[in-house]
DNA sequence: CAACTTAGTTTATATGATAAACAAACATTG
DNA sequence: CAATGTTTGTTTATCATATAAACTAAGTTG
């Protein structure tokens, strides 16, 4: 438990950290550029850029404007000098993409999946992952980590715990892909994938308090604080699929009642929908585009559902912004304005003012470029420390 | 919007910043016990400690006990070097302390309000301050700093938004008191003043994150995650009285329906405990005691409540400690085992396990003696820094 | 009392940031 | 177009800090 101390390579791990960060959030730009917007001295900056050249993580790619003397050389973040895989294992499908190191895709795939058995899911798995490493370019670093997003509750060490739709119980993937790939693994909840893919690449980006919610099957999401990730004193949290907003509601198989989720996930809206004759969002979508009035009011229902359980997240958190993921972000022409309303009657003044809701600008992608984000923002963090 | 660099002095900071820590937390001890358990080296330590022994902020004690060489000389955290003041405001009285830099209470004084005029409110504010300022005995620094709990919504510059309670809005106190005493001052909610006193000298020693619910007349929230007071965006939240548990529940002034403290506070025992002929806690609660069954099952029925909105933080949070404080922790004996039951059949077990439920240890001075913290961590920030 | 232990200080050294001087490369202007 | 001024980036001397190793101080143990 010792308290972390400092010295000199800690002050070099900072600046050099900072220069990294400016160079990947400003390119292109010049030495003397960093030196003024960073308040690091010149011939700090100049030692510290020659050793992330020297690493292959900087490169010059020549002279830029002059402003009336000599032409500054303009440095960018070597985004090919390695490349990270980001896979998002649904029930029913795996998505994997290969991305450089400022996450644009370079490769993808997605296969279905027809049985949830560990062993056939595995083979889709392995075959997926050896397909994105073997397309990846020639580069300095290589494929630098494996990144995931799982429907289910994980630890710290990749271990999934439990994965209600997939009836998985302790299977330690983590591990297992730690060991056959030899290669840095994380794995976390498919919501808090979705979260980090949308802050940093989509709707989310620069925020520091954001709720992403990801409307699915069922209900999860991926608390944002402070910039970072939120998980609790277990290491998982997010579950406010759970939290109850009917006090003597039905009964959920958590335990509880009344779970947000039985109101307002896709699942609720299913159950509806059988109703009505239709079996799938898809087909309840296209009625309602031509006009099926029962289906309009199911799907506002669902919103009215939705701000309900948000308008309590806004309460509870004060966030900046909450973002609606995943499939149902599909029904946002009709759902958003019931939401919205829900919402603006259910809030505390002090809490809805500067608060935004949004939509997943990245659609069915947030969760695997998250997960291929966790890959690249593990292999920084080694790089800068 | 300068990235924060580093430089020889942050070195210096930082780790006189963890050779404090050590002697605050940890004293007695030598400097040769400091490098051992800092991992410092001997000499660095030597040379911080002096720098902090010039500073009066710490005194060396003598000598300690030989393990077989040269004795040690002990150094101590000089907690005389300077005191704080800490204030309750409460609806009808106003609470205060000074306190040692370890927080010790050195004085306290209580008077009551009977009338909730800012004007009048002052005067007995301005009373009780110069009366523990007064009480200050000589030392290095002198009284520290203001901190207070009040209730209602405050933003960072200890401006009161509002206080439905006081029937206050817009009050500008911390820059009142900051102008009349010239003196650092911090004024924040009273359950973020009670979350902290908890955190520090009571119940919540040592946890990271703990949800500190305050039951009086409405509920209030202190949030504790990764050991520090989260605020939101806006820089107020824990406003979990407005966590709605139903639905379609009673309408309350916030807007919402249904909200958490229309059903578990003591206003909506009092509101209950009228209609069986009480008018305060006090009377219900010796009715209990005498075996008044009615007044028994009314108490168990806000246990019941309060485990409902409990249950719901803990799906939210995954918290380590859950802590129930202000008045409501004085019904401890006829809510507590209905509470726990309704917490344990509406939790998920990944979160209820490694999760424990408290009451308050300091009882009514949680608050006072948080707001007294406030002001002694802004200055050994300041120390520190 | 000799040998060993532990506490704390002194000394020499290494790392890293910085200011100031300098060199390189360009624009402007009379 | 030559002289002047400007901007970029590097070199050099210096400063602050941490550290290891040597050293001094003050004890214990057999």
């Amino acid at each position: 438990m010792r308290k972390k101390t400092g010295d000199t390579a800690l002050i070099k791990q900072i600046n050099t950290a900072v220069v990294l960060e400016a160079v990947i959030k400003q390119a292109p730009l010049s030495r003397a550029a960093i030196s003024e917007r960073t308040g690091l001295n010149k011939a700090t900056v100049s030692s510290l850029v020659q050793d992330l050249i020297d690493r292959d993580l900087v490169i010059e790619i020549g002279t830029g404007e002059s402003s009336g003397g000599r032409k500054p050389v303009m440095l960018l973040f070597n985004s090919k000098a390695g490349y990270a895989l980001g896979i998002d294992l649904g029930v029913n499908y795996i998505r994997g993409v290969l991305t450089d190191l400022n996450g644009e895709i370079i490769t993808e795939a997605e296969k279905n999946l027809d049985a949830t058995e560990l062993e056939q899911v595995l083979g889709v798995l392995y075959a997926s992952i050896e397909d994105l490493i073997a397309s990846a370019p020639e580069s300095p670093y290589g494929v630098v980590g494996i990144g995931m997003g799982v429907p289910g509750i994980v630890d710290d060490t990749g271990n999934i715990l439990f994965a209600p739709n997939l009836e998985w119980n302790q299977v330690g993937l983590g591990k297992l892909l730690k060991e056959r790939y030899n290669l840095p693994v994380v794995i976390d909840n498919e919501a808090n994938a979705g979260a980090k893919g949308e802050q940093r690449y989509g709707a989310g980006r620069g925020i520091a308090h954001q709720i992403y919610v990801s409307v699915g099957i069922g209900i999860g999401t991926g608390i944002i604080l402070n910039k970072e990730l939120y998980k609790g004193a277990s290491g998982f949290s997010g579950e406010l699929g759970h939290l109850s907003i009917d006090l003597e509601g039905r009964p959920c198989r958590c335990g509880n009642r009344g779970c947000w989720e039985l109101y307002a996930s896709e699942n609720a809206l299913l159950e509806q929908a059988a109703k009505l004759g239709f079996g799938s969002l898809s087909s309840l979508l296209h009625a309602a585009d031509d006009g099926h009035e029962e289906a309009v009011r199911l799907l506002q229902s669902i919103g009215h559902y939705l701000g309900a359980g948000i308008a309590n997240i806004i309460n509870v958190f004060n966030p900046e912004v909450v973002l609606i993921g995943n499939r149902m972000s599909r029904a946002r022409r009709w759902i958003e304005s019931e939401l919205l309303e829900t919402v603006n009657n259910r809030t505390l003044s002090y809490h809805r003012n500067n608060m935004r809701i949004l939509f997943a600008e990245l659609g069915e992608q947030s969760a695997v470029r998250g997960a291929a984000y966790f890959a690249i923002s593990g292999f920084l963090a080694k790089m800068k420390g």
